[in-house]
DNA sequence: TTTTCTGCAAACGATTTGCATACAC
DNA sequence: GTGTATGCAAATCGTTTGCAGAAAA
């Protein structure tokens, strides 16, 4: 079930480079892997001490673009959260689903994840008043988690 | 009518200022006028050489702050298309009226508003089943405009 | 062998900051 | 007068780029 909208694999990743021109490298096969391991947001900076922890000794500028190419293959998706810094999570294979939105707490600064897609609705209105042909959307909350409510 | 969900005037400025023990100052009077006049999402160069334009000599550094500051007593508000640079906006008096959503063209990056909030339930939803206290939604539409769907 | 990739260091662009002076109250 | 605000230039930080050597196909 849920195996079915399941990340992308390392497997896909040659054939993806390849169907494009591009090389496969240890260093862009051991990048996704940090992702495969760690199902966070992960900025450039985060990728880059995660793999010094491996003792991976991968350079921060192939860092930055391992995760630009990923991004245009389509196996990551950059998302801000105007932290100061662009960050990236794998991208769902299925394309039915769609992107979960989050949930940003203005006080602890924590992001949560939440699945729920009542947007199609949205959509659709919109892509008929507009003419707007729209491929996706990223929708971020503000306010208060659980935790700080109570504190403030 | 429209006029209820009026921008925030110039008038309020001094007040606002006071309350939280900031000054009233020319600099931060113009900054603010620029926006009145312009409905646009300006940054903080775009603001700078608006000003430029009319013979006001205040300093990028001064901008930065007071778009900084007018947000913070929430009467401008942040706004982050990914195109590398904050954007500001007024901010629209009334509670009740939610931001309106961005669509934005990948081919042009033309930047379209568009009026129609049907998120109230979604953020209903969200907040039963998570606990998160929902202040504010920010929605970006990514797709093609009108005129950009014919050329590719 | 040919082309793409990597790593380093330098370059970049948006934003922030330190500090002396100027101004609001 | 006192404390905040300004303006400038220098500093910062995430990210990009040029280039020579290394590695994939």
């Amino acid at each position: 079930m849920s195996e079915n909208h399941q990340l992308f694999s390392l497997k896909d990743l040659r054939g993806k480079l390849y169907e494009r021109g591009y090389k496969m490298t240890p260093q862009r096969k051991e990048i996704l892997q940090i992702f495969v391991e760690h199902p966070e947001h992960l900025s450039a900076e985060d990728v880059y001490s995660l793999l010094r922890e491996k003792e991976s000794e991968i350079g921060l500028a192939t860092v930055y673009r391992a995760l630009d190419l990923l991004s245009k293959l389509g196996i990551l998706v950059q998302i801000d959260f105007g932290d100061g810094c662009a960050r990236y999570e794998l991208n769902t294979a299925d394309p039915n689903v769609h992107h979960h939105h989050h949930l940003i707490c203005l006080n602890c600064k924590k992001v949560i994840e939440f699945d729920e897609d009542l947007l199609d609705e949205l959509e659709e209105v919109i892509s008929r008043k507009s003419g707007f042909k729209i491929l996706n959307h990223e929708v971020k909350f503000f306010g208060y988690c659980k935790d700080c409510q109570t504190e403030t």
